[in-house]
RNA sequence: UCCCCGGUAGCUCAGUCGGUAGAGCAGGUGGCUGUUAACCACCCUGUCGCUGGUUCGAGUCCGGCCCGGGGAGCCA
C-alpha cells in the first residue's frame, strides 16, 4: 500500500507492507524510528522497530536506503503522527552508506540541483513534482472540458523566421567537412533537404489546426538557444499554447483569465499537502495570494495607459518610459506590484516592438496583443489576436523584409476561408514557480537544460 | 553578450591587520525505555576553484583562467 493511502486509514490494520526510501532514522537502546518516505505524498510513515526484528537487517537502515518493511498498522502513542507501522519484518532492498550526499538536513538549491538524480527524494522536490504533475493532468482536464483539440506540433521545424528566439540546429551534416555551396552550407543536402531546428513556438501550426477545429491547444517541449543567464529562462521548456477561432483579444484575455484561475483552484484542492509545505518553507504568504487569486478579477491595462502611470508615477527608473519603447522588467514589475497588487493583462503594444502575426488595431500604431504580468515571475503569458486579413499581413510581412515562400502555408490558411483567431503561450514552468513559490526555473523541472548544463 | 557577487571539511558557513585553518550539521564510537531538526559525551575530516605574481611568509593582496549564482537584454 501507498503511504499516502495509509495515513488516510481510518483504523489499524493488521499485516501490512510498505516500501520506500529511509528519509531518516532514530535510534535509542530498544527502539528504532525510521521514516519512510514512497513519494506518494510529502509525509513520511513511522516505522517502529524493537529487538524482534532482524539486528542486521537494521543495522542497514541507514538516511537513503530503500527497504521494504511488514507489520500492523497501530495508533501511534506519541505525539507527531496518527498512525504508525509496528515492524515484525525487514529486509533491505537497497542500501546506502554514508556517503550517500542527501543528509537529514536542509541543503541548498544549489547543491541539490548538482544531483538532479537524487534530488526528487528531498522534501521540496517532491513537492514540485507532485505538483507539477497534477498540474499537467490540469491543464488537459480544463480544455477537455471546453472541448479543445489537442494537438501535437511538431518538434523539428523548418521556419526559422517566427521571430521568438534562436533555434537549436537540427542536423545529420558531417561538422567537420559540411557540403559547401556558394561559400556557405549547402543545406539542401541535410537530412531534410533544408535547414531545420528545434521548436521555439507550436502557434503557426496551432493556428492551422484552429481554423479546422476552432478551439485547440498544444502542451509539449518548447526550445530557446538564448544565451540567457537569469532565473526565469531554460532552454527547454515546456509550453501551453491554445489557439481560439472566432475569438478576439478580449476574449483570449478571458480564456488567459479562467485558465490560470482553473489551475490555481485545481492546486488548492489537489496539492494542498505540498503548497501548505511552499507556504511554510518557501515563500510565506503563498496560501494567502493564490486564495485571493482564485476569486479575483484580473486588471486590465493598455500600453498606452501603462506609459501614462509609469511616466507620472514619479518613480526613478534605470530605463526609459518613452511611447514607443518596450516595457522593460522594473516597468513590468512596477505595474503588476505597485500599482495593481496582483496579475496585470497589458494590451494593445506598438506594433513596432510585436510580432509580425498580431493584429493590427484600427489606430494604425497598435496591434491586439496582450501580456499577462504576475508579482514576482514576471510575464507568465504572452498573446495575440492573429492578423487574418490576407492583404494586411501579406504587406507587414513584405514590410519587414520576410520571405514568403517559407510561410507559405501560414499565409494559404488567410486566403481559403480565413477566420479571426487567438491564442497565447503559458510558461508551464513559470506557472509552476508562481504557484510554489519557486525561485529558480531550474527547479521546478526535472532536469534543466541552460547553457552550459546539459546534465542527466 | 554585458554588469555584479561567490568558490574554505561530505553539507552550511566563519576566518580580523598577510603569520601556516575553525564552528555547526553529517559521519564513527559509546550512552539513553517512545523518538520525531531527538538528546549527551568523545573521535575523524582540508589540493582554501586553477594558475602565475608580490612577500621572509598568501585562504587573505595583484593578474589571468575555470566554474556557480544573481541581474540586464531576449522571452515563456
Amino acid at each position: 500500500m501507498r503511504i499516502q493511502q495509509i495515513l488516510l486509514q481510518e483504523q489499524a490494520v493488521q499485516n501490512l507492507t510498505v516500501r520506500g526510501w529511509v528519509r531518516t532514522v532514530r535510534r535509542s537502546k530498544e527502539v528504532v524510528f525510521i521514516e519512510l518516505n514512497d513519494g506518494s505524498c510529502l509525509a513520511s510513515l513511522q516505522l517502529v522497530a524493537t529487538e524482534s526484528v532482524d539486528a542486521q537487517a537494521l543495522a542497514a537502515v541507514t538516511t537513503g536506503a530503500c527497504i521494504e518493511a511488514r507489520g500492523d498498522l497501530v495508533a501511534s502513542p506519541a505525539a507527531g503522527q496518527r498512525w504508525e507501522l509496528r515492524v515484525t519484518q525487514l529486509e533491505v532492498l537497497g542500501e546506502a552508506d554514508s556517503s550517500y550526499p542527501m543528509q537529514k538536513k536542509r541543503h541548498s538549491f544549489e547543491y541539490l540541483r548538482s544531483m538532479a538524480h537524487l534530488r526528487p527524494r528531498a522534501n521540496t522536490f517532491g513537492a514540485v513534482f507532485r505538483l507539477r504533475s497534477a498540474l499537467s493532468f490540469a491543464v488537459h482536464q480544463f480544455f477537455h472540458q471546453r472541448g479543445f483539440l489537442y494537438v501535437h506540433t511538431p518538434i523539428i521545424t523548418a521556419s526559422d523566421c517566427e521571430g521568438a528566439g534562436e533555434l537549436f540546429r537540427v542536423t545529420t551534416l558531417d561538422p567537420l567537412h559540411p557540403p559547401l555551396k556558394e561559400g556557405g552550407v549547402d543545406w539542401g543536402q541535410d537530412f531534410f533537404g533544408t535547414r531545420t531546428g528545434l521548436t521555439v513556438s507550436g502557434q503557426l501550426q496551432g493556428e492551422l489546426f484552429a481554423t479546422a477545429f476552432r478551439d485547440i491547444y498544444t502542451f509539449g517541449p518548447t526550445f530557446r538557444a538564448e544565451n540567457s543567464h537569469t532565473s526565469r529562462h531554460a532552454s527547454e521548456f515546456w509550453m501551453i499554447e491554445p489557439e481560439m477561432a472566432f475569438a478576439d483579444l478580449a476574449a483570449d484575455c478571458r480564456l488567459a483569465e479562467d485558465f490560470l484561475r482553473f489551475l490555481v483552484r485545481y492546486a488548492l484542492e489537489h496539492c494542498g499537502e505540498d503548497l501548505q509545505f511552499f507556504n511554510e518553507r518557501i515563500e510565506p504568504g503563498l496560501l494567502d495570494k493564490l486564495t485571493a487569486l482564485a476569486d479575483a478579477r484580473f486588471e486590465t491595462m493598455s500600453y498606452s495607459e501603462a506609459v501614462t502611470r509609469l511616466k507620472s508615477s514619479g518613480q526613478a527608473f534605470e530605463f526609459p518610459v518613452e511611447w514607443g519603447l518596450d516595457l522593460q522588467s522594473e516597468h513590468e514589475r512596477y505595474l503588476c506590484e505597485q500599482v495593481i497588487g496582483g496579475p496585470l493583462f497589458v494590451t494593445d503594444y506598438p506594433k513596432q516592438i510585436k510580432a509580425f502575426y498580431m493584429r493590427a488595431n484600427e489606430d494604425g500604431r497598435t496591434v491586439a496583443a496582450m501580456d499577462l504580468l504576475v508579482p514576482r515571475v514576471g510575464e507568465i503569458i504572452g498573446g495575440s489576436q492573429r492578423e487574418e486579413r490576407l492583404d494586411v499581413l501579406s504587406a507587414r510581412m513584405d514590410e519587414l523584409g520576410m520571405e514568403r515562400e517559407s510561410l507559405q502555408w501560414y499565409l494559404d490558411i488567410r486566403r481559403w476561408g480565413s477566420c479571426p483567431h487567438a491564442g497565447f503561450g503559458l510558461g508551464f514552468e513559470r506557472l509552476l514557480m508562481y504557484l510554489s513559490g519557486m525561485e529558480n526555473i531550474r527547479d521546478v523541472i526535472p532536469f534543466p537544460r541552460t547553457p552550459g548544463q546539459a546534465l542527466f
